[in-house]
Formats: structure tokens, sequence, C-alpha cells
DNA sequence: TACTTCTGATGGCGCTTGTCGTCAAATACC
DNA sequence: GGTATTTGACGACAAGCGCCATCAGAAGTA
């Protein structure tokens, strides 16, 4: 026999006080340590190799609070690769604009990247934005690409107010967007890879050259 | 009692003709079951999906068959990959070569672009070599890193025999090289995820507009 | 025809996983 | 202080995994 009261007693999800935390403060940071958790499992031993046992130790709760949150691991990915994306994305966004309302103009370019791959310097991220999200699951592809063409939106968007003669076609754009979005991951994929053994310098120098050149060959 | 008998006893690893195949007839057809049950499904299920079991019964193989060639499944997604990547690398060089070798000689850059993104429509082979083998273990990291290395370098000894002044440094060489690729496996992989619903032709004009824009910046 | 090798089918073992239930202790409310 | 809620620890369960052993029958060999 299933719980057939009122409506009203099942709708008290108020909780309690515990701990000096209100219900809803306790359920964020659990959220939190369980976040944190995953950036630090999904990142270093990987998504496949994270249960939910060594999840549970590392955020120093039992699963019922994980379940409490978090359907399954998967679930938990999803939401540490957007809250990691969106930081650096917030972080090189921020960096442009910074460079862009200089005096004089700095070089957006250079700034942009010179953010993205501070940010990419962080290995966890790296990790778990371009190597752990890869080939998990039809919803978190979704995710990667819906993800991956969002930022590439936002940048061609910021080109295309600098060049006002714009000429290519929507579908042209777009896949352009996201080649040069490819570039920059590769090259920094490869630096992680290698443990990082180029400079920084370098990668913002090649990858700055071949925007440049994209630039000057476009149509006009 | 273990098998105490003369090491000539154990060194026949002839076997005998069985079926009308020879010992190392037999090894190669299973090994070859075994590679096709391999890229079917790590290119529809995926990789971590995919279990010993499954690969034998899509094989219509037994297990013991599939632990006398592969240590494991990791070891045959290795196998996998290689033999896919050597089959679109080669095809890309040969469509270069050929579109060099014509009376007038063709566009090379397009020549392998087309051939790039015709083997990519195999989806199969695009899922295993560009989602399926990331992120699985450091020993694929390492072979997956090694192999876009050798495909860099060899698009790159070729470019370079075509611009005789190249002046960058070795490495800034490496990371365009790198970034190049990243930016065509890029829209590839966004063309495989939203099911080619862009034309070939749109992705190797972008694509195409990117290198030539690259080598236009070139310093001299 | 006798004997050996090879094959496919089946079942089982030990292990890990996700998930759920129980229970005593800690904490908050009245 | 008494009662209700929350917490952490622990155990248990079915399911699925890699991997191995067995065994009857097919295919070759002498």
């Amino acid at each position: 026999m299933k719980n057939t009261s009122q409506n009203t007693q099942q709708d008290k999800q108020t909780g309690r006080t515990y701990g000096g935390e209100s219900a809803e403060e306790r359920l964020a940071r659990q959220r939190r340590q369980f976040m944190d958790a995953g950036l630090e499992l999904f990142g270093t031993v990987g998504y496949r190799a994270t249960t939910v046992r060594m999840l549970c130790k590392q955020a120093g709760l039992t699963d019922r609070y994980f379940y409490k949150t978090f359907s399954d691991t998967e679930d938990l990915l999803a939401a540490v690769y957007t809250e990691s994306l969106d930081q650096i994305q917030s972080g090189v966004i921020a960096a442009i604009n910074a460079s862009a309302s200089q005096q004089p103009a700095g070089d957006l370019i250079e700034a942009g990247l010179e953010a993205f791959f501070r940010a990419f310097e962080n290995a966890r991220m790296a990790r778990v934005c371009w190597l752990e999200v890869l080939g998990v699951s039809p919803r978190i592809d979704t995710l990667y690409t819906s993800r991956i063409q969002q930022f590439a939106d936002l940048l061609l968007d910021l080109g295309k107010s600098m060049l006002p003669d714009w000429r290519l076609s929507e579908t042209e754009t777009r896949i352009t967007g996201i080649a040069l979005i490819g570039a920059i991951s590769q090259s920094a994929l490869h630096w992680l890879l290698e443990d990082y053994c180029s400079s920084r310098a370098s990668l913002i120098s090649a990858n700055g050259r071949l925007i440049r050149g994209l630039i000057g060959s476009l149509p006009r």
C-alpha cells in the first residue's frame, strides 16, 4: 500500500536544520562535495574507472546522498563537464573583453588564447572536458556537441562584429568556427598528453598564426 | 605432472589442417572475424559497452579463440584503431599523390580533404578513431597521440616539400600540424555527431580555406 | 577403423558493480 | 528530557563481468 496520505504531508520537503545547516544548505554542500570528487577522480583515474563507491569515499559522504542529487555517475559527469567548461569559457571571454577595453586595445586573439591555455593547464579540467567526456553515451555526446558549438558561436559572433564584411554562408561559418575550436583543442590535448612539455607561448603563437591566416583569406 | 617432454614436442606449433584450413589460416581468419566484430561493436554500441561475450557472439566464435589472439578488449581496440587509421591515412596520401601526378597537377589540398571526409563517412571507423579511442587508458592515449603526430608529420613533410622556404621552428611546426589535424578532425566529428547533415563540399571548403590561409600567413 | 586434434556449447568460479536496507549514534525540536 | 529526523557505517543482494574447465561431437591422421 503506497503512501496515500495528503499531499500536504508529502510536500513538506522543508526538512530541518542539522549541524547548523538548513536542508538546502546541506544539499548544496553535498552536491559541491560530489562535484569536487568528480572533477578529481574523472580528471585523474578517468570516468570509466570511477565508481560510486570511489566518489563517495573521495567526497566523504555515503551513497545515499549521491543518489539524492545525481541519478548516476553519468549525471555527475555531465554536471562537472558543464561547470568546468563554463569556467574556462567565461575566462576566455573575460580576457578578450578586458583586452578590448584596454587603451589602446590589446591583441584580442593573443589574449583569448592566453586565457584558454592557462585554464587548460588545470589538467583535471582539461582531461574531463576534452578526453573523458567523449564516447560515453549519446546523451553526453549531444551535450559535448552543443557546448562546442556554443563556444564556437560565441567566438564567431565576436569575430563577426570586428570584421564588418563577413561573407561566408551560415553553414561554412559554423564549420569554420568548429574547425578553429578543434585546432586549438587538438594542440592543447597533445600538450596535455605530453605532460605540457612545450611552452605555452609556442602554442599561442602557432594557433594565433592559424587564426590570423584564416582572417586574411576570408572572401571580401 | 606438467608436460615435461622435449621442447621439440612443445615447439610444434604447426597444428594441423581443419575444415580445409591450415593452423595459420584459421588463426588469421579468427583474428579477422574479431577485428570485424570489434569495428562493428566499438563503432556502434561503443567500446566501454562492449564485452568479450558480445564480441564472441558477433564474431561467431567462442572466447577461447579471442584470448588466443588478443589479451583483452583493449588490445583488440588498439588493433582495430591501428588498422582503421592506416586505411584512412593511406587513402588520403594516395589521393594527394594521384592529384599531384595529374597533368596538370590538381589541387592537392582539395584532393586530400575529399579523400579524408569520404573515408570519414564510414561512421564505425570514424567513431572508433575519433571517439572511442579517447580516454581509455594511458596506453591507448599514447597510441592515439603518436598516430595523430605521425599523420601530422606526414602532411607537414608533404607541405614543406612544396613550400621551399619553410621558416617555422621545429616546435611550432609540430604544433601547427597537430592544430590542422585538429581542425579537420573536429569539424568531421561534429559532422558525424550531427548525422552528416552538412554537405561534404562545405566541409572541404571551410577546411581548405583554413589551410590556404595558414600557408598565406607563413613567415617569409 | 582407431586415435588424436580441434571445435562449439555450456556452466561455473571469483570478483566488482550499482543499489537498497538496517541500525545505532548524533542532532534538533517541543 | 522525550521524540522525530538525519547521519554514517555496514552488510547484502542480484547482475554482469573476465576467465577457465569440461565434454560431446566433428574433422583430420594413421
